[in-house]
DNA sequence: TAAATTTGCTAAAACGATTTAGTAATGTAT
DNA sequence: ATACATTACTAAATCGTTTTAGCAAATTTA
C-alpha cells in the first residue's frame, strides 16, 4: 500500500484553518488576501516541516496547465535530435517545464496519434519536427490555440511559428566550396521526400550546379524506417554507374553513415580521391580519415530560439504574430572536401 | 480563448443519461454493470461522433495513475543513452505508457531534484541511471512502493531491481583479446568514480592484467560535466610519460572521442601501431581508420528487460522479489585491436 | 402471490488543488 | 451614531473523471 501523501487538506486540518488560507499562502497571495503575517508564517513553517509538495496533477486539472512540453522529433536516437533534446530539456527545466520527447519516424499516422495522445494529457505546448503531411493536425492545434512551433522543417503554405536553418544556402555553399577545390562532377545523395528541409537542400544543390554549369548527378533514396544501411545497394550502383563523380554531398547524417560504409567497402581508396561533405556534424568526423567536412546546424541557437518562441506563446493569451526564424548553418571545412594531391 | 473540450458530462447531458453510465460504457463495464446493449451502443456511437477523448489528467487524479514513466539517464545527448531512450520509448508506447526523459549529468543534487519533481507529478515508475550517491532517495522511492529500476549501474549494497551488463567480464575479455594479439603494455583510461559500472570495468582490467602478469598503466580522469575534450591534456601527458604503451582500452564513449583526438593530433601514426578498444560502439567505428574494436552493450535486450521488469512492478500491488539482470556485452573485433604488421 | 433476484440505471463522493463570493469583526470617515 | 472600508479569514464550487452505494422496475423463484 502506497503511503498517502500529505495534501493541502491535511495541512488545513492540522492547523485548524481552511484549505483556502493554505492555498493562498502557498501561492504567495497571503498579503493580497489579507492573511496575517503570523498565520502566514505558521503555515509556511508547517508546510516546510511536513515537506508538503502540491500534487501537480490536481493543479493541472484545476488550472488547465500541465507544465509539460512535447518535443516531437523524427528519431530521438539520431544524434542531431538527441543533442537538441538535451539542449531543450535544459532550457525548459530552467523555466519550470518538463519535456516529453517522442519519435514520429517521420510517419504521419504516428505523428497524429502522438499529438492526440498528448492533447488529452493537456500538455502546454508542442515543438514539432513535422512528418510530411500533418498540416491539418497542426492547423487544428493552432485553432484550438495550443502553442505549436515547427522545428527543423516547415510547411511553406502554412502560416505558423517555426525555427529552421538556411538549408538552401548551406548546400549551395557546400557545393561552391567543392567547386573552389576543383571538383567538377558533384553528386548529391538525398531522400526522396518533399519536406521543406530536403527540398531546400536539393534546391541549393541544383542552383549551385547550374550556376557553375555543372551536371546534376543525384540519387534520391526512398525514406525508410530502418535507418541502418539505408540505401546501401542503391548507393553502390549509383557510384558504379556514375564513375565520373569526383565529389559527393550527403543530405543528412544517416545517409552519410551508409555512404561511408559503401565507399570504404566497395570502392577502396576512393574516399581519399573524392570531395566529401555531409549535413550534420559528428564528433568523430574531426578525427576520421580523412577528416570529414560537415554542414553544422547551430543546435544551441535553434534550441534557444525554439524555447523563446514557445515560452512567449505560453505566456500570451492574445494572438501574437507568428515568428519564422531561419538560422545560419556553418560549413566546417576539413580534409575530405579539399583537393588532395 | 481555447475551445472547451467535450467532457463526459456533456455527453451525459446530450444523451439525457448520467455520467456514471457513460463512464461505465467507456470503461468496458457496460455488461458487468447491466447497461443495456442499445444504450451502450448509443453512447459508443455518440462518443465516436463527437470524437470524445477522456481527459487523462482527471483520470490520473482520480486513479492515481499517470501512465507516465521516467527514464533518467546521465545525458540524453550521449548516443548510448539516446539509443536506449528510443528503444524504451517504443516499448513503453506499445503498453500505453509515455516516457519522460531527463538527464542528471551524473549529479546527485540534480538527480534528487528530478525525482522529487516527478513524484509530485505522480509518474507511475522510474527507470534510473543513478548518479553516485542517491541510495537514500532510491530507498525512499522503494519504501513509498513506487516502482523503481536501476539501469546501467547499481548499488551493490542496495537490494533493488536492476538491469546492467557484465562490465568486469567485458573489459577482461577485451584485455585478453589484446594480449592474444601480442600487446603487452595495455593502458586503461577511465573516470575517477566509484560507480559500479566503472569499478567493475576497472576490476576486469586489473584482473586480466594480473592474470597475464602485465603492468597496470591506468589513467583515472575526474568526472566533469563538460563532456567535450574531457581530459584532453591529461591524456596527452599520460601518453607522453608512458611511451611503452602499446594498447589502450577506453572505459566509455566520450573518453574515446577525446582519446582519438589526442592520439590523432599529438601522436601522428600512433593509432596504426597500438591496440585500441573502446566501450560502446558507434556506427562510424566500422568505417573509421583503422576500424575501431568496441565492447557493444546489448541495448535492445537491456531496454526489453527494463520494460519487462517495470511493467511487472506496475502490475503487482504485492511485493515481488527483486530482479537483478546482468546481460552480456559482446566484443566487436575490428582492425584497431589487431596486431598490424 | 410474496419474496428474492436480476436488470438498468443514477446520485453523490472522491481525487487535490484553485478561486469566487462571501462573512464577521474591526477601523475610519462624516 | 451611521455608513463605509479594511482586515482576516472561509464555504463551497470547480476542474473531469471513477466508483460506491443504492433505487425502482422487471423477472425469477418458491
Amino acid at each position: 500500500m502506497r503511503k498517502k501523501r500529505v495534501s493541502i487538506k491535511d495541512i488545513a486540518a492540522d492547523l485548524n484553518i481552511s484549505v483556502t488560507t493554505v492555498s493562498f499562502v502557498l501561492n504567495g497571495k497571503a498579503e493580497e488576501k489579507h492573511i496575517s503575517k503570523q498565520l502566514t508564517k505558521k503555515v509556511l513553517e508547517y508546510v516546510e516541516k511536513v515537506n508538503y509538495k502540491p500534487n501537480q496533477i490536481a493543479q493541472s486539472l484545476r488550472t488547465g496547465e500541465s507544465k509539460i512540453l512535447v518535443f516531437m522529433v523524427e528519431d530521438i536516437a539520431n544524434s542531431f535530435f538527441a543533442k537538441l533534446a538535451r539542449l531543450i530539456e535544459d532550457l525548459a527545466y530552467k523555466k519550470g517545464y518538463k519535456v516529453l520527447f517522442c519519435s514520429n519516424d517521420n510517419d504521419d499516422n504516428k505523428s497524429k496519434e502522438l499529438i492526440h495522445l498528448f492533447k488529452n494529457r493537456q500538455v502546454d505546448g508542442f515543438i514539432i519536427v513535422p512528418s510530411p503531411k500533418i498540416q491539418n493536425t497542426i492547423t487544428n492545434l493552432i485553432e484550438e490555440r495550443i502553442p505549436v512551433l515547427l522545428f527543423d522543417r516547415y510547411y511553406p503554405e502554412l502560416d505558423t511559428n517555426y525555427v529552421v536553418t538556411n538549408n538552401a544556402e548551406s548546400t549551395q555553399k557546400a557545393i561552391e566550396h567543392l567547386v573552389d577545390n576543383g571538383f567538377k562532377n558533384i553528386a548529391y545523395i538525398t531522400l526522396d521526400t518533399h519536406q521543406s528541409q530536403m527540398e531546400d537542400r536539393l534546391n541549393g544543390y541544383l542552383e549551385a550546379i547550374s550556376k557553375y554549369g555543372l551536371q546534376e548527378i543525384s540519387l534520391r533514396l526512398p525514406f525508410s524506417k530502418t535507418i541502418s544501411n539505408q540505401g546501401d545497394k542503391e548507393m553502390k550502383t549509383f557510384l558504379e554507374s556514375n564513375p565520373e563523380i569526383d565529389a559527393i554531398l550527403f543530405a543528412t547524417n544517416y545517409l552519410t553513415e551508409t555512404g561511408l560504409e559503401v565507399i570504404k567497402r566497395d570502392f577502396p581508396g576512393l574516399i581519399d580521391r573524392i570531395g566529401f561533405i555531409t549535413f550534420d556534424d559528428s564528433h568523430l568526423f574531426k578525427t576520421y580519415s580523412p577528416s570529414i567536412t560537415a554542414v553544422a546546424q547551430p543546435t544551441a541557437k535553434m534550441a534557444q530560439e525554439a524555447m523563446d518562441i514557445i515560452l512567449k506563446l505560453l505566456k500570451s493569451d492574445t494572438e501574437i504574430p507568428n515568428r519564422k526564424v531561419i538560422l545560419e548553418s556553418s560549413l566546417i571545412i576539413r580534409d575530405s572536401s579539399k583537393r588532395r594531391f
